[in-house]
RNA sequence: CGCGGGGUGGAGCAGUCUGGUAGCUCGACGGGCUCAUAACCCGUAGGUCAGAGGUUCGAAUCCUCUCCCCGCAACCA
């Protein structure tokens, strides 16, 4: 029987735009999902944004909206991203839904034995939402850098989760494998991180600093932080608590987020869920930042790549490709127009779709596009599944282009066009074709079947063309593009 | 001594755990082929494996020290 299946992304802060960031963690809970239902599981793929605080209360209040109106215009522009990249998702929560909102109330309520109520005296920031320390204070002289205000000493109270009391117990889950923190550095890093403990986390601000909020059970003067509210959204998009079937996915397989974002899903999360007296993840993918030339990406620096041109531009498998391959699963990449267009160009055109076209050709030239044989490709999957399995999807990829040029080179041992001319004067050599086209034509349907989770699209495209009775010559798969790049063919066309 | 990652042919990386011909992709150069998207295939050049010392018959790999780069700690995946 096949087994259910659960993955989840971050939920982005519906506050800005999306990014390439988000776009990376879709793709890869995307690929692990793609790979899992085409063998056979069920699975469950939750998205999401994560729709109150401050900073949007106070946009919408610049547009003279309410902070719903202005949440219900932003989270579309996710969602279009989501449907953009072709991430097959079965879930999609927004935090302001009323069925989240009450589940973590209900959270609340039940986490009571390990929430206290202290007061917190110290800087604060309105731009950051948050409290700075007195050295963070006197080094930029009493003004925010980020927002050129004053910070203001406030006094204020607090809930608190009693994260501390669960460090054992998330450190024993971590070291023995019970939570998986994937890849082994980034194990490394937090286990470092907590070696002196967890730190108890605040979970709720006054409402008169914080109003746009889930209000605190209980406590009208009250109103819930981010992290309990949005670490949630993992549970209660499963229907936790009333609708039972939560439990057929909980524990998730895999929880792909940001290295930013490891410490709260390593920490404060695990607690939570120990609290609720729920187990805890089974995996969390880390995947890295994607750089651009060497350079972090940066909204003020003004070198951010926006997913929807690539996408508009090259197609979205292009796009799916090349962060599945050559942005490392588990570290940070970089993005420059030229790697993406060399990669573009060279493996995808050349590679892989002139393959497909000089096969297809082949078939359609010297057996009228009819090729017998039925039988599977035997390539050898191991390394490749194993790759998927170990989330290094890039890896993957790296198995599929060592079939996809062994075969080219295959082509060029054989020579197909030569056994051809004698295919009418000796039978021999006739069959010999067929075999040599049947084998290509395999070859070619395995490597579909392999860029399913990755390439959904092209995947179809070519078993479209070589599941046929009679195969036809396709349209160009990735025809030459050089938007950002010299056109090395004729001399016409430079820029 | 804050923590973590890294320094391997022009570029990007693998190899380091488990010492023993230094490998892959791109780029450059030369050749071949003609089924194919000026594509594909083959070959050549190019590396004192950051540096110093040590262990060893033998070190990119193990040990010690030094230098340099990046990330986190400081809204952002």
């Amino acid at each position: 029987m096949a087994k259910n299946l659960y993955i989840t992304t971050a939920i982005p802060y519906v506050n800005g735009t999306p990014h390439i960031g988000n776009a990376l963690d879709y793709l890869l809970a995307d690929i692990w999902a793609r790979y899992q239902k085409q063998n056979g599981h069920e699975v469950r793929f939750q998205v999401g944004t994560d729709e109150h605080g401050n900073k949007i209360a106070a946009k919408a209040g610049e547009l003279g909206i309410t902070p719903q109106e202005f949440t219900d215009q932003m989270y579309g522009n996710f969602e279009g991203l989501m449907k953009k990249i072709n991430a097959d998702y079965t879930d999609f929560i927004r935090t302001t839904d009323v069925h989240h909102k009450a589940a973590v109330q209900y959270i609340w309520q039940k986490l009571g034995p390990y929430i206290y109520k202290d007061k917190y005296e110290g800087w604060y920031c309105m731009g950051h939402e948050a409290f700075f320390t007195d050295k963070e204070v006197e080094a930029s002289n009493g003004v925010c850098p980020d927002h050129s205000t004053e910070y203001q000493k406030v006094s204020e109270e607090n809930y608190y989760l009693r994260a501390s009391d669960f460090t054992d117990k998330i450190r024993q889950a971590i070291e023995s494998g019970e939570m998986k923190i994937v890849p082994d550095f980034r194990k490394k890093e937090f286990l470092e991180l907590i070696k002196d403990g967890l730190q108890d986390v605040s979970i709720s601000r006054p409402k008169k600093s914080l109003s746009w909020g889930i209000p605190v059970p209980g406590d009208d003067d009250q109103v819930m932080y981010v992290w309990l509210d949005a670490l949630a959204n993992y549970i209660t998009v499963l229907g936790y608590p009333d609708k039972p079937e939560w439990k057929d996915y909980w524990p998730a397989d895999v929880q792909v987020i940001g290295k930013d974002i490891l410490r709260f899903h390593a920490g404060i999360w695990p607690a939570m869920l120990l609290g609720l007296e729920l187990p805890l993840p089974k995996t969390l993918l880390v995947h890295g930042h994607v750089n651009v030339g060497g350079a972090k990406m940066s909204k003020t620096v003004g070198n951010v790549v926006d997913p929807v041109e690539l996408i508009d531009n090259y197609g979205v498998d292009a796009f799916r490709y090349f962060f599945a391959r050559h942005i490392p699963t588990q570290d940070d990449g970089d993005f420059t127009w030229e790697k993406f267009e060399n990669a573009y160009n060279n493996e995808l055109g050349n590679d892989l779709g002139n393959l497909v076209q000089r096969v297809a050709n082949m078939v359609v030239r010297y057996q009228a596009g009819v090729v017998e044989g039925n039988a599977a490709s035997e390539h050898d999957m191991q390394p490749y599944r194993l790759a998927i399995e170990a989330l290094t999807f890039d890896q993957a990829l790296d198995e599929v282009w060592v079939i996809i040029r062994g075969l080219n080179r295959y082509l060029d041992t054989v020579k197909p066009w030569d056994i051809a001319k004698k295919k009418d004067s000796d039978p021999e050599a006739a069959a010999h074709l067929t075999e040599v086209l049947e084998h290509a034509v395999n070859t070619l349907q395995q490597i579909g079947d392999m860029l399913v989770p990755f390439m959904p699209a092209t995947a179809a495209a070519i078993h479209e063309t070589f599941d046929n009775e009679v195969v036809a010559v396709p349209e160009v798969l990735f025809p030459k593009l050089y938007i950002h790049t010299p056109d090395p063919r004729g001399a016409k066309n430079t820029p």
